[in-house]
RNA sequence: GGGGGCGUGGUGCAGCGGUCAGCACGCCGGCCUGUCAAGCCGGAGGUCGCGGGUUCAAAUCCCGUCGCUCCCGCCA
């Protein structure tokens, strides 16, 4: 070893031993016949001095240093004189007196500060990643990461669960999201596909008897990126057999709790972890990923305007719409301005207007105020519990449209008025999903989850007379509005995989073309079972309180799913094509 | 596919028709034995993303394009 110790790792207990550090220069201060390094490895910080009457050698080499050469320094640790005392650093009771430097390897000018927090465009971050990693930050995030996995598979080991590994080089499959495709060279014309989710594997392993299964999952969607979503993404991949949707919950809630109380500092909101129903969500929040941290749930006035004065809530209770409210407290003061950009991002969600109410010493202000009676005013006031100072915002349409617009004005306004406490998981549990939905634009049903979910026992009958009504063995997990994992209990005999299939739209030869195995599998003793799959880029995202899951990954892709560093994707040379039988359509 | 934001020395930003491309940090050189964002003195460094247009004059206005980013669509 070139080091006989971490740098982070001196303290007081270590003054008088002799000690080999290597690592990093984060930070030089030259006083002439004094210099000074902050020098950094993986652990932290130390302060290395240089004096040139201990070692004049040293000395001379160390001013030719500069930040980010990499170093060995031997010396003697050090307590710090009185007064000289670094409280800021956790070696800052010591400091290594040097008496031999040697520069392992010099260092370019970075082209962003490595030793400072500054923030720098992510396009230079994500050329330069190496650099970009070796900054604190990124450096905290991926030891988080690290802690957060390990976690992970030590809780599920320790409650027989098995770690097995599946095909990256899988088979494309018309339903859910567009594949990545790789070409076969020994088959032309053939591709294999890379999973979007181990979803079919784990099932199969169910079959084989392991009973318990779970495997940290590469998997690969090609579809367009967001803060929250990269074409490769990380996946705790789970399944059980001889279960129900109460235990994969159970065990996927202990392991939350487990890990939270081991990384993070934050306090979980309630346990156990609320459970809505997906309509009772849609109805309270307007999202089926409800951020639980704060209030404001959506009421519904329908009843108390229908018959109202103002024209557009009484045309819109007798077309079957809906009145629905949210109450912002304390916003009572917002101006013209505010309550218009509101307005606008209504509007974005669907809704052709909102009205607003500033409840006041006087009364409720509004403008609608004329066309309401003191009933209809009061009775609004009761419903949404609006206190002096409020604001009141009111939307008339469609219930979904309803849900969706004031759903999407509860963030913004949770977000306005610091709702969102960063330092609470506000975790729950939504189930009874729907199992099917309609798509108008290829008119068919397609799954909500997937098509190997199972409907709820009593729901089976409506896939023959109403499948947009049958609930399904579907449950996600939610913290803090973000959708962190999503599973089922999957359908295990054949007769019930047709049925899906049916109502999917798929033709018996269809399926059998895509889902033979599947559905032949079911025919040798399928047990009964269930899993989970959480996105533990977005979990680990919230307990690093990154807003992007870019920077909880390693080398992750830009929004245009290119990577910087590599420049990929990048084309391939004309052999590679040829014997891969792919030829490149110009456009 | 659509909409918004951004693009100016290495980094972060200011300048948004005409003195002037400026500030901070970094970098280079000098001085300096107790700093820890060291300090002081001096210095180098930019075809203002790219292309076209408007104008007597463009970093600044317009069009296109590229890149980064946020959102919608999409993501079983």
């Amino acid at each position: 070893m070139l080091k006989s110790i971490n740098c982070g790792e001196l303290r007081k207990e270590h003054a008088g031993q002799r000690v080999t550090l290597a690592g990093w220069v984060h930070r030089r201060r030259d006083h002439g016949g004094l210099i000074f390094f902050d020098l950094r490895d993986r652990s932290g910080l130390v302060q290395v001095v240089f004096n040139a009457d201990v070692s004049e050698d040293a000395h001379r080499l160390a001013s030719d240093v500069r930040s980010e050469y990499v170093v060995q320094v031997r010396g003697r640790v050090s307590e710090r004189p009185a007064g000289l005392v670094n409280p800021n650093l956790a070696t800052g009771e010591i400091e290594v007196y040097a008496d031999e430097l040697t520069i392992l390897n010099p260092a370019r000018t970075t082209p962003f500060p490595i030793n400072e927090e500054s923030e720098v465009g992510e396009a230079v971050r994500l050329k330069y990643r190496y650099l970009d990693l070796r900054r604190r930050r990124m450096q905290r995030n991926l030891m988080l990461r690290h802690r957060i996995i390990s976690h992970i598979r030590a809780f599920l080991n320790e409650r027989d669960f098995i770690e097995i590994e599946t095909p990256i080089l899988l088979k494309s499959t018309p339903e859910g999201a567009r594949d990545f495709v790789v070409p076969s060279r020994i088959h032309p014309g053939k591709f294999y596909a890379l999973p979007q989710s181990p979803q079919q594997m784990k099932q199969l392993l169910m079959v084989a008897g392991f009973e318990r299964y779970y495997q940290i999952a590469r998997c690969f969607r090609d579809e367009d990126l967001r803060a929250d979503r990269q074409p490769e993404f990380t996946q705790l991949d789970l399944e059980m057999s001889f279960v129900e949707s109460e235990d994969v919950r159970a065990i996927i809630e202990a392991l939350m709790l487990s890990l939270f109380a081991a990384v993070s500092d934050k306090q979980v909101q309630t346990t156990p972890f609320p459970v809505l129903t997906y309509a009772e969500a849609m109805e309270r929040y307007g999202i089926d990923r409800p951020d639980l941290r704060f209030g404001m749930e959506i009421v519904d006035l329908t009843d108390l305007v229908a018959e109202s004065g103002f024209g557009v809530f009484a045309n819109v209770a007798a077309g079957g719409g809906r009145i629905k409210a949210i109450c912002a407290a304390g916003a009572g003061g917002y101006s013209r301005k505010q309550i218009d950009q509101l307005t606008e991002e209504a509007k974005a969600k669907g809704a052709k207007g909102l009205v607003w109410m500033k409840v006041e010493a006087e009364g409720l202000r509004s403008p609608i105020a004329k066309y309401l009676s003191e009933e209809e005013k009061n009775g609004i006031r009761e419903r949404c519990q609006a206190q002096m100072g409020d604001l009141i915002l009111i939307v008339a349409d469609q219930a979904e449209v309803a849900a969706a617009s004031l759903g999407h004005l509860r963030l913004v306004l949770g977000e306005q008025l610091g709702l969102m406490d960063p330092n609470v998981l506000a975790c729950a549990w939504i189930i009874d999903f729907p199992l099917l939905e309609w798509n108008e634009d290829e008119n068919r049903w397609e799954a909500v989850h997937h098509p190997f979910t199972s409907a709820r026992d009593e729901d089976w009958p409506l896939l023959d007379s109403d499948p947009g009504a049958a609930l399904a063995k579907a449950y996600d997990l939610v913290c803090n509005g973000t959708e962190i994992g999503g599973g089922s209990i999957r359908i295990h005999d054949q007769g019930h995989q047709s049925k899906i299939f049916a109502a999917l739209g798929i033709s018996p030869q269809q399926a059998q073309a895509q889902f033979g195995h599947m559905l032949e599998a079911f025919q040798y003793g399928a047990p009964p079972h269930g899993g989970i799959a959480l996105g533990l880029d977005r979990l680990i995202a919230i307990l690093a309180d990154e807003a992007s899951i870019r920077d909880v990954i390693a080398f992750p892709k830009t929004a245009s799913a290119t990577d910087l560093m590599l420049n990929s994707p990048s084309p391939i040379s004309p052999q590679q094509l040829a014997e891969l039988h792919i030829a490149v359509v110009e456009e």
